[in-house]
DNA sequence: TAATTTTATTGATTCAGGTCAATGGATTTT
DNA sequence: AAAATCCATTGACCTGAATCAATAAAATTA
């Protein structure tokens, strides 16, 4: 057993999925993992090949990106205590599109496909645990796609600031700007706007 | 029993999803089944209420949208053989943001959100199923978020046309407009631009 | 601390798609 | 079949964000 503490976060967060879990079934699941640290820059899932593991952040933060004409768009940060992973090529079994970079000294727990399916088959409460993440996967990416389509840069950036505002501080702003799909020089302006009316960010919310 | 030919199609797809189903579970499942035949132009969700069933469409057609600025922008259409829902407020038992209606004629076979987890607690390979359809929705919304991410809505439009013509066929050209994000005016200018270059036409894939 | 690289800002220009408006087909209703 | 409604097309104009370009500021590295 290389470093047990790393595992204690994610039993938490398996009991709490799955109740009836034993202990021997934790001890099968406990098996499959493989605790893993990255140095900033490192990454984590290459584009072009099968994602094979989902990986759950114990601290550090990364970035899940795919390449369209050769420029960076970010889809989503993950932080300490967040599962990451192509998952669409995880489930699919197809090359992967998205890239993951890890941002920050990063450590993270890896369950790998094979090991995934297993529990699946031996612990039938594993379904219940791979229901609820799907579940939370779907309701999150439906989540995103409804912020996107309905607020503007401007309001989901002013959203940023209020919910998620560790972003803003631990990543540079290019990559929130290519999160909201905008350009650099776009959300520069943005911003410059919004602090043009600085009686206007009081009433937000 | 109400009309017996309607489950078949519903129960050949269950049996695929979960090959361990007894008959015994299977009559579980029909007791929580009810069929509903709608005319063109009902809702079958509402806007701000909690939707509480999944529907199988066993033959019609129906689109999902929601209103952004009093403007209907449609997110996808579900045709026979196809599961429906605003499966993020089912699960989350949070008020619809979409609204479902009929398009054509239909009949659906809906499971309701306690017959669901009833079976989910009954039958463990029930657990297998909600899995799959959770991981199907997941991956058809990522699919559709990247296509909408690289491609342009000309190519969108062809990929529609070569992969989902029924589509073309079965709703108005102003549905597959906001369906692709855009306005009925720029649709018609950029099949304009695709009939100009016809050699093109025959070039794509 | 100076040098270098990275990141953020600002200006000028361009362009795709939105909006507004008018017209002409299609389809449905009476 | 005539009337009315719905739908698609086309034109003129406008706007928001992309692109290109030049600095400026901040963060790293030497």
């Amino acid at each position: 057993m290389e470093t047990p503490l790393a595992y204690r976060q994610l039993k938490s967060y398996y009991k709490a999925l799955m109740p009836t879990l034993t202990e021997a079934e934790w001890q099968l699941c406990e098996g499959q993992l493989r605790v893993r640290t990255l140095k900033k820059g490192t990454m984590l899932q290459q584009q072009g090949t099968v994602c094979n593991y989902v990986s759950f952040v114990n601290y550090g933060l990364v970035r899940t990106y795919y390449l369209s004409d050769g420029k960076e768009k970010i889809t989503e940060f993950f932080k300490e205590g967040e599962y990451t992973c192509d998952y669409r090529s995880f489930l699919t079994r197809e090359p992967s599109i998205s890239l993951i970079q890890v941002l920050e000294d990063t450590e993270v727990v890896e369950t790998p496909y094979d090991g995934l399916q297993m529990l699946y088959r031996e612990i039938p409460a594993a379904n219940i645990l791979g229901r609820l993440i799907a579940e939370k996967l779907f309701i999150d990416v439906c989540t995103r796609s409804e912020v996107q389509a309905n607020d503007s840069i401007e309001q989901q950036y002013q959203s940023l600031i209020n919910n998620r505002s560790w972003l803003i501080q631990r990543v540079p702003q290019y990559m929130i700007a290519s999160y909201l799909g905008v350009t650099p020089e776009a959300l520069s302006r943005i911003k410059a706007r919004v602090n043009k009316r600085p009686l206007q960010s009081a009433l937000v919310y």
